[in-house]
RNA sequence: CGGGGAGUAGCGCAGCCUGGUAGCGCAUCUGCUUUGGGAGCAGAGGGUCGGAGGUUCGAAUCCUCUCUCCCCGACCA
């Protein structure tokens, strides 16, 4: 293997411990750091102009389908929770609660609530907003010509999980929560189905993460929906993410809060509501699916900066020229457009030697870096590195000399390539991962046993068993560490028999390890 | 929340058992040399040893409590 001689720019190796890689990445693109508060992180520069670029996209995509965005508190009152039974019990345990609004002296120089400031009813910190949404909703909502209410917000919520790990479950997240209400369940059914195809088509697009948009089995529903679809996306290790999910509630919350509409005949009719998020964990799945022994690996259609151009400064007289000619160049690409947009493109003019710099962009995982040194201006060149293929076989980085108008030219059709060239690895990889020859719960055992360390999913017939027969189902999984993930929506032919049951199959599930 | 590990300079660590001047590597700064692919040499700066309390003449080191992180589990749209 020529591999051995490559000196990465990461101290652990994928392959030798995931979880470890997983967070040097984050530590080493400086996209966020620990904060000293328990389970909350700090998103650095880096991370979070990631995520401006998923806001940017995805919030055009949302409001194209005529949602409007709002702001709703971020304190609940705990009455609006106990109005809805299941919902109240599915995040009782991770929810954050305020009871005071007043500190006082101890007495020894610490500060403690003050018992004569205790609030009359709690505030919930808002773990999802369906309830305070509901009740505004039940405002806004008087006759059928008021439907569909279609509202998102972009917001942080506070679940207080056991175990947290970075963008993939923190106690504080950001996200976009769309809430919608409809007159009907078939109106709301396709509602909750455009978005799931919105997820879909924005991480298989923008993100280049391939996903299986599908429903989850009942005992992986939100709390108080009557069905849940979610995108799932495979990682490097083999490992499902839930990336996306988008659930249709029913009347179930319109009861709750009274969400009702005069019909045309006059009659009063509960709404149909669902809602539908995206979080931070999307950072952590593009980490996870594009990241490498280097670093990470931004889509260029979600990185801050698409190109950066590195000058090798001297200190001398030959500096002023040619930065000249970086500055040049620089205005050349932004003049570009790719994937829809201008061309992002940052001149690094910051002191320091140029091979420095490389390792840290390199590390952030912008797609291009163009090292130009005076050569370069004075040939009218470009030295180009392309991040996702940045070795050459014997083991040094991969530079390609261009004539500077011929690499402008190209550098969209680049850019494009490149944001196709992850998805397809990506692809590849996720497809050659997937089992789909697994007849029995035997087969199943023996690819995930501790010897096997099959790493990737399962795709089985499946009989939809619902209640008890699915706990059972759910409690072998359980002792083979796997979840049920999704069954995909793509509507291909079933036969044969579910091995969970023995019945005849009537849909596939994708079973596998899950974050 | 249960079991295990850890917190000492920006980062990575040694020192702790057996209490007695705060150490090393990388990074940073300065100078010189080098210069088309992750530079070399010399010098310098930088630390309430996670926090609080206790034992002691004296605590990074011993004791108690506590906070945070990592791993495994439980939990988790």
């Amino acid at each position: 293997m020529t591999q051995t001689n490559i000196r990465h720019a990461l101290s652990v190796k994928r392959a030798d411990d995931f979880a470890q890689w997983y967070q040097e990445v984050i530590s080493e693109a400086d996209m966020a750091e620990e904060s000293g508060v328990r389970g909350c992180m700090v998103i650095k520069p880096w991370g979070y102009g990631i995520w401006e670029r998923m806001q940017k996209l995805l919030d055009e995509q949302i409001k194209a389908t005529g949602a409007e965005n709002c702001y709703f508190p971020l304190f609940i009152p705990l009455s609006f929770f106990a109005k809805e039974a299941e919902h109240v019990e599915g995040f009782a345990k991770e929810m954050a609660v305020v009871t005071h609004h007043r500190l006082i002296s101890d007495g020894k120089g610490g500060l403690v609530p003050d018992p004569a400031a205790k609030l009359e009813e709690p505030l919930v910190v808002r773990p999802t907003s369906e309830t305070v949404i509901g009740a505004a909703m039940a405002r806004w909502i008087q006759s059928w010509r008021d439907l569909p209410l279609l509202t998102n917000q972009w917001a942080n919520v506070v679940r207080w999980e056991m175990r947290t790990r970075m963008f993939l479950r923190t106690t504080e997240f950001l996200w976009q929560e769309g809430h919608t209400a409809h007159a009907d369940k078939t109106d709301a059914m396709a509602e909750t189905l455009d978005i799931l195809e919105l997820y879909r088509a924005f991480a298989e697009g923008p993100l280049a993460m391939p996903v299986i948009a599908g429903e989850k089995p009942a005992n992986e529903r939100f709390p108080g929906a009557d069905a849940t679809y979610s995108i799932e996306a495979m990682m490097q290790d083999g490992k499902a993410l839930q990336a996306g999910t988008s659930h249709y509630l029913g009347t179930t919350f319109a009861e709750a809060a009274g969400i009702r509409y005069q019909d045309r005949e006059g009659g009063q009719q509960l709404c149909h509501t669902t809602s539908w998020g995206v979080s931070t964990r999307l950072i952590g799945g593009v980490i996870m699916t594009h990241g490498d022994d280097d670093g990470l690996r931004v889509p260029p259609q979600i990185a801050p900066w698409q190109v950066v151009i590195l000058p090798m400064l001297r200190e001398n007289d030959g500096d002023a020229a040619l930065l000249d000619y970086c500055e040049a160049l620089r205005k050349a690409l932004a003049a570009q457009s790719a994937l829809g947009e201008p061309v992002r493109v940052l001149l690094d003019k910051r002191p320091g030697k140029a091979t420095q710099k490389r390792w840290a962009w390199i590390k952030k995982g912008v797609p291009l870096v163009l090292e130009i040194g005076g050569r370069d201006a004075d040939g009218g060149q470009v030295s180009v590195l392309r991040r996702h293929r940045l070795w050459r076989a014997d083991g040094k980085v991969d530079f390609h000399a261009m004539e500077r108008d011929q690499f402008v030219a190209a550098a969209a059709t680049e850019l494009e390539c490149i944001q196709r060239e992850l998805y397809e690895e990506a692809k590849a990889r996720r497809d050659a991962n997937i089992r789909r020859d697994l007849a029995t719960l035997d087969d199943l055992a023996a690819f995930y046993s501790e010897d096997a360390q099959f790493p990737g999913w399962a795709e089985m017939a499946w009989s939809r068993p619902e209640g008890a027969e699915l706990d059972a189902v759910d409690a072998r999984l359980k002792a083979l560490k796997l979840t049920i993930r999704n069954t995909p929506m793509d509507g291909a032919p079933v036969s044969g028999t579910c091995p969970f049951t023995g019945k005849p199959a009537v849909e596939r599930i994708y079973v596998a390890r899950a974050y």
